[in-house]
DNA sequence: CTGTTCGGATAATGAACACTATCGAAATAA
DNA sequence: TTATTTCGATAGTGTTCATTATCCGAACAG
């Protein structure tokens, strides 16, 4: 039908070859943390030798990191969309909690993916500041989401906005960690109205001096 | 001065033993991981050979599961004493909070470990009840201390005091992995102040219909 | 068409490491 | 005292694994 398998120019199938050795990684990875995956795995399960992986990544760090860079890209944009254009503060806020519970049941393995970058960062002083970045990233996002809600509604905040932030990624990894170590104990619905009630203690309408 | 010591009997030295050697797993786990840690460095850096550390026992996963049974233990009493006696639910959550925050900065260890040991479980079937019964355990506490804060302070819950003690199991737990990653990035009366915000949002005082 | 470059395969290498078999010496029991 | 148990030491064993040296064939440049 399509498939002209052979017809691709040499920076194309190096191309191919690296995203397959990325989305093999990522499985293994997750399935096993940093340590318990081994590279041979990986490219085999890519569809690769070592050699490959050995010719497109400079060591096993160098894949697991060009990884979390690529994971953290992906997510961080979808769950922007899923608020940007709710009505009011709360419908915000649920459906900010909902995306969040769904991502969780459909791709745990980000979730894993993102608690291994984290330990390995935490134990290494060179990589400790990629992973204090993406957090800074994923409270920017948020910082940015509640400016707007603020704006958009005309609130004031009781705590600036930054710190906010910090109290909702805190809230949406702890009950991510909780949920996949025990599915049944973390109800769905519950991140979405903790962040209701969050918001309601943390906003009053702005006095307009 | 003291010290006689080649004055103990068989179980007292056994006992010794094992305690040393759980000592340094403590620390070798801690800094390099599960994976990441060698039976070979433990037993020396307790002083003793890697006989002596099978002897006492059956595995390094058996040897990492005492550890965390041990650690998790000794923790759990901790945040409880810090907030008992205090005189208003604000005060409780400062109280709280700020023994927590101690916690993340005197032994940033525990955190480690016990991220090691959800990371451990999550990906092990047959481990995964026990970082299931631990985290129940958490919240068995929390839970108990806001029923503790319902009942001396006459109050209502807009939540089951259960799901309120998940969310803030969460944040307490989301909170200190930011802080790890990135110690000026999360300032410390924070974990406070929020909980104070979420107790606000989620109770009033009791009608007494 | 020819020579060169480059992506990827094959097959080693060397180290690390979990675990074990065996032994000595001290402690208990007789 | 002598006999026996038991803690811990010594010194492997077999395996796994990250990384590399070498080579082949296809794509590109001339």
């Amino acid at each position: 039908m399509d498939a002209p398998v052979t017809r691709l120019t040499r920076e194309q199938r190096r191309a191919q070859t690296r995203e397959r050795l990325l989305s093999a990684a990522r499985g293994v990875f997750a399935r096993g943390g940093f340590h318990g995956a081994s590279v041979e795995e990986i490219a085999s399960e890519a569809g690769y030798s070592t050699g490959a992986l050995y010719s497109n990544f400079d060591s096993k760090e160098d894949l697991f990191l060009a990884l979390m860079e690529r994971e953290i890209e992906l997510h961080a944009s979808e769950i922007v969309a899923a608020v940007r254009d709710e009505a009011s503060v709360s419908e915000r806020a649920q459906g900010g909690a909902r995306q969040w519970m769904a991502l969780i049941e459909r791709e745990p393995e980000a979730l894993l993916l993102f608690m291994e970058f984290w330990a390995y960062g935490v134990r290494d002083p060179d990589i400790r500041p990629k992973v204090a970045a993406s957090f800074a990233q994923a409270r920017g996002v948020l910082t940015g989401l509640i400016a707007d809600g603020v704006r958009d509604f005309d609130l004031e905040l009781a705590l600036p906005a930054e710190q906010l932030a910090i109290a909702i990624d805190a809230l949406a990894d702890g009950i991510a960690r909780q949920k996949l170590a025990d599915p049944d104990a973390v109800p769905d619905e519950l991140m979405g109205r903790v962040l209701s009630m969050l918001f309601a203690a943390a906003t009053r309408p702005a006095t307009n001096a």
